[in-house]
DNA sequence: ACAAAATGATACAATTATAGTATCATAATG
DNA sequence: CATTATGATACTATAATTGTATCATTTTGT
């Protein structure tokens, strides 16, 4: 059982990466260099996060990725919601109908108040929480880790 | 995104079901008519129920499954490991020797909480405090729901 | 104009997980 | 010994995940 999956979290990572380089503009290249992932899915990936907003991308010599939204802004919902589509952890299969505990099923109460719960804590991590180690720790500048 | 599949869904059902009974065994064409699930895949879970422990099964007429533990020492967390392996909802992909962020992973770190606390909340999750509406209410009895 | 360096679009493929089905064997009971 | 139940096991269909591969397009420098 994954809470995420492998193209959210590649997503992730390339979006910290870019959030902490100087460069502004990064290339599937560099991004394939730095973090070990398969160049081809990466290169899918980046383009899903240009077409949803959160990267821009520019072509040519020099080009590449550049964050479209501030680090702070994009949380770990975004992404999974690009990647893996609704994040309910619930859904339950019974129609109403069909369900013998119909219209209050307490199994689906209690697993909706975790949903709830674990939604709004992965809304709370954004890319620049994650990075905020990395780039600013004691208020010293750490790059290149 | 499904936190809960579908044969753990129907197990955790069965259980229930098994529990509000008077009747201490129940056979799986009884389980079959009163909840709505594919007999043959709902045998192979009462099957699998049986092997690890949960459920004792007797053969033969009016033979069927029984509870093997009572029901509020059954929690969603071991329905869940029976069905869908360790509900770990991290694992990350990345090796240490591989992993950008190293030792210390944010990400990971984050992710790790929200697992421990869901990982808590499914184990206080118990077939009795699925069923307590059902069974209990004011206490009187309401069966037959 | 043209080559090089980048992304864009899109179709295909392998692997794994989910959600089942189907069949025959075995045990208990009257 | 037939009936009624579960046990064991092999098979299958569908969908999701995790990619690969190819060609088109745009930008830039010479």
């Amino acid at each position: 059982m994954k809470l995420i999956t492998r193209n959210t979290d590649y997503a992730v990572r390339a979006l910290c990466f870019i959030a902490e380089q100087k460069q502004v503009v990064i290339s599937a290249d560099q991004l394939v260099k730095s973090l070990e992932m398969p160049r081809p899915f990466l290169r899918k990936i980046l383009q899903t996060l240009n077409k949803e907003g959160l990267l821009s991308s520019s072509k040519g010599k020099d080009g590449g990725f550049a964050l479209a939204v501030s680090p702070g802004k994009i949380s770990l919902t975004d992404v999974m919601k690009i990647f893996q589509g609704s994040i309910r952890l619930n859904e339950c299969k019974f129609k109403k109908s069909d369900c013998p505990y119909i219209s209050d099923c307490l199994l689906k109460k209690k697993i909706d108040l975790i949903d709830k719960e674990v939604r709004a804590k992965l809304k709370a991590i954004t890319i620049a929480s994650i990075i905020k180690k990395e780039v600013n720790v004691n208020d010293q500048e750490v790059r290149g880790l």
